[in-house]
DNA sequence: CAAAATAGTTAGTCATGCCTAAATTCGACG
DNA sequence: CGTCGAATTTAGGCATGACTAACTATTTTG
């Protein structure tokens, strides 16, 4: 157990790049500097700065030219963002008000200020979830959480909305289609209809509508904006 | 109207200095550097230097050796922060189940993360109080807000609590009586029971308890700490 | 397989906001 | 009215975390 007894406190710069390095891990594979540059909006340089500055306090690990990994402690860090960050989304949207869409700004600077006794009264306020309002599941107080569900396009029943996550074919002609027809994973869809008898199901996306058959619904796969 | 288009955005230090400018100046006279920087637990360098810069963005006057006195922009900023800090107290206490005495510091650290759409759901959601738990006025958006109403300790009813806010004497004797007996602004008490035709009232303070004669105890005005 | 393109790092600068040490100013008092 | 002491400001330094310019390592490609 690497403890983490009397480190001085983390920054909110420090906070970002880890869950932004956490984001980026996945895979499982190494992370690059261009990667986190990209996704925080700053410079090579700055983010080669505060790779030094964090694997000096073993927060990760770090390959020159080669990427960097979080150790534990710094994985640990990360989780715990993302637990505020989720359940801060997920008190907005059911005590305040706000929509799906428009929390996140809100929680990304919330998540920083506040204190963990109030996130865990958050969490007893919303019967301590274990998925936020986009379907992502939110760690515990330990950093453990539940795996995704994924829903198959088919298995949406007509008039509800859901964000495709993944699709499950490799056939290089239907991702192509998938692409084409703007239905790649972040983009939230409304099916419209069902056809009987595994016909073709009706979805709308953005302005238009499409049809897509049965065959190929069932590999898109995807989570419902639900607080379960 | 001395318009704010198009400002920079204020750094934390900022909206706390300003705050406690604010505050160091009810009486409206010239707040001096030492004050700033014992309330704020700074050197009196920080300060000077900090003050500077401010009165560079016109946000205050500094008479050098004189003291500061907030502009109008200013002023603005520090009454903005007062709102967020004392509806996030009032929403922290209704909603989540904080004490009138715990809220402070969460209070601190949210004031400068939330957004102005997110201050005004909470406003909504308490019913646009117009004071906090403490019995301190809420300003509205606009900066206005009530005069504190204060009550007289005797007019306290038994069992109730109160926080001593003012002490309506001149006469040196009861003053140095009642620092002597922990009567002072600040200092919070519980009513315990008032003898009949106006005799004196039992109070309790801290560990103790104290006997107080009604013609003094009228001239202790005191807020009560609910919700209005 | 070598050169060009790409990715990553080092070097040096800047703004913010804090600090201590050393002037400076002000006000009070003999 | 001069001097002493407290309050204030100036001078100079440091940490954080950003930036650009210049250099180096790796990968891609003709």
């Amino acid at each position: 157990m690497t403890a983490q007894l009397a480190s001085e406190p983390l920054t909110r710069s420090v906070e970002d790049y880890l869950k932004a390095i956490y984001r980026l891990s996945a895979e499982g594979a190494p992370v690059s500097t261009s990667d986190i540059a990209d996704l925080l909006g700053l410079s090579a340089p700055s983010v080669s700065g505060m790779i030094r500055r964090l694997s000096e306090q073993d927060l990760l690990e770090h390959a020159p030219y080669r990427g960097v990994l979080l150790t534990a402690a710094g994985r640990r860090v990360a989780l715990r963002m993302v637990r505020r960050h989720r359940l801060i989304e997920a008190y907005l949207v059911k005590f305040l008000g706000y929509s799906w869409d428009t929390v996140h700004d809100e929680a990304e600077r919330l998540e920083h200020a506040v204190s963990e006794g109030l996130i865990e009264r958050m969490a007893e306020a919303l019967g301590n979830p274990r998925f936020d309002p986009h379907g992502d599941p939110i760690p515990d107080s330990n950093g453990a959480m539940d795996e995704l569900v994924y829903t198959p396009l088919t298995d949406i029943p007509a008039g509800e909305t859901a964000e495709i996550r993944r699709v499950d074919t490799g056939q290089a002609e239907r991702l192509r289609y998938l692409e084409q027809a703007g239905l790649t994973p972040g983009t939230r869809v409304a099916v419209r209809r069902h056809e009987p008898f595994h016909g073709p199901i009706t979805i709308a996306i953005g302005a238009g509508e499409r049809v897509i058959g049965h065959e190929l619904a069932r590999q898109v796969l995807c989570v419902r904006p639900e607080i379960r």
